[in-house]
DNA sequence: ATTACTAAAAGACGAGTAA
DNA sequence: TTTACTCGTCTTTTAGTAA
């Protein structure tokens, strides 16, 4: 767990420009910023360099900082308190994606019932044993890429006939008013383009949906 | 100046709902929460008190807090560099909603040549002389409510022939990728939740579009 | 059960220094 | 100039205690 000091001086690199670029730095000038010394903010780059936040280049002139995708996760995960903290009137996203087809694996997963009754126990009902793939827009994967909040549910992995089944993400979203929940596989790294949707019917039946649709997934922040 | 920790203990009395109605804790709570001692707890509560940020009511089974408007301007403040690290984020709303027919008389005003050479000047297209009339959903207008942003353009209004044309506000948007301007009369009041869209061209010919239809008015923030 | 004080323990900070 | 180490100092935390 990342103190908060750590967290301040993260987020006063990312405040820097260390999000997208590196940004070339020194620990006096950081240490300036923040009210320390040059030795405590070298430290705490160390720090944050050890725990997987940032990455760092040392420089005869300084250092060149990075914030990582665990860096960054971090600060998106502080900023989501502030989205509870402050409910602002824009709470309700729609993204825009068309329907595709998966691998049909999907339908496997949700039907193992270790999972299924914990899909039960979060989102309010049994998922039909499918996912609905949809392919997302590019404003679509910029909200996509935020859902990373406190409304995030974690749906634990379990073992099974000698095999591991991984924790798997999940977030409540509606389509159609219909209650639905995004399935996000913890396991391997997911493009965030594209969600695999749960729900309580078959929602290619339900909506006569076939590959190439436009559908609208609602999701609150 | 607020240290850190006091204001992450600020943020998290925030996030129980102390900015709205009084919370009771008790320094125990809080500290395990926070991941310290209560005794610790309790000093960050009374040091916030001194401070101003937060008011207090000592109880037997704890104390109920209240943030103060100083508190609550210390969270916004830190909440804000938050937009200066994820600024383009979420900059892309979609507002969803369907063609309705409007009385027809924004084509008159669009087609005086005062108010459409500003429209040219600030959208960069010389309007088609009329509107596309969108009753937004609930969640759409929600966004519409909150365009009074930077990027709302005032058209000036004038006089011709005795007559007095007031001040127009417009908010640039797309509809499938056109570029197009959502009018907003400056005069009398008008309801959220319908849109008035002026384009290029004619918009119900482009897509073919009837009363009904569906439509995504794209804007950014 | 609380809050809050005091004093001991822990930990963080920064000056000095080397590379 | 840097970074990053050590180590003495000092702040912060927590245990113990009282109200």
């Amino acid at each position: 767990m990342i103190s908060v000091d750590n967290l301040a001086c993260l987020k006063q690199i990312a405040f820097l420009g260390g999000i997208s670029d590196p940004i070339l730095i020194s620990s006096q000038m950081l240490g300036e910023e923040l009210g320390f010394s040059p030795q405590t903010a070298s430290r705490r780059l160390k720090d944050l360099e050890v725990a997987g936040l940032l990455e760092r280049r040392l420089l005869p002139q300084g250092q060149e900082v990075l914030l990582t995708e665990a860096g960054i996760q971090v600060l998106r995960d502080d900023h989501a308190v502030y989205h509870r903290i402050f409910p602002s009137e824009l709470d309700e996203w729609v993204m825009q994606g068309t329907v595709t087809s998966g691998l049909g694996e999907g339908a496997y997963y949700i039907g193992l019932e270790s999972y299924s009754s914990q899909f039960q126990k979060h989102l309010g009902f049994l998922p039909y044993p499918g996912t609905l793939n949809i392919k997302l827009t590019p404003a679509g994967t910029k909200i996509r890429k935020s859902l990373h909040s406190s409304r995030m549910i974690t749906v634990s992995g379990f073992e099974l006939g000698g095999r591991t089944f991984g924790d798997v993400l999940c977030y409540p979203c509606t389509i159609e008013h219909v209650p639905c929940g995004i399935v996000i596989p913890g396991r391997s790294h997911y493009p965030d383009s594209l969600v695999e949707v749960i729900a309580p019917k078959n929602l290619r039946e339900m909506f006569s949906l076939v590959d190439g649709d436009e559908v609208f997934v609602h999701v609150t922040m």
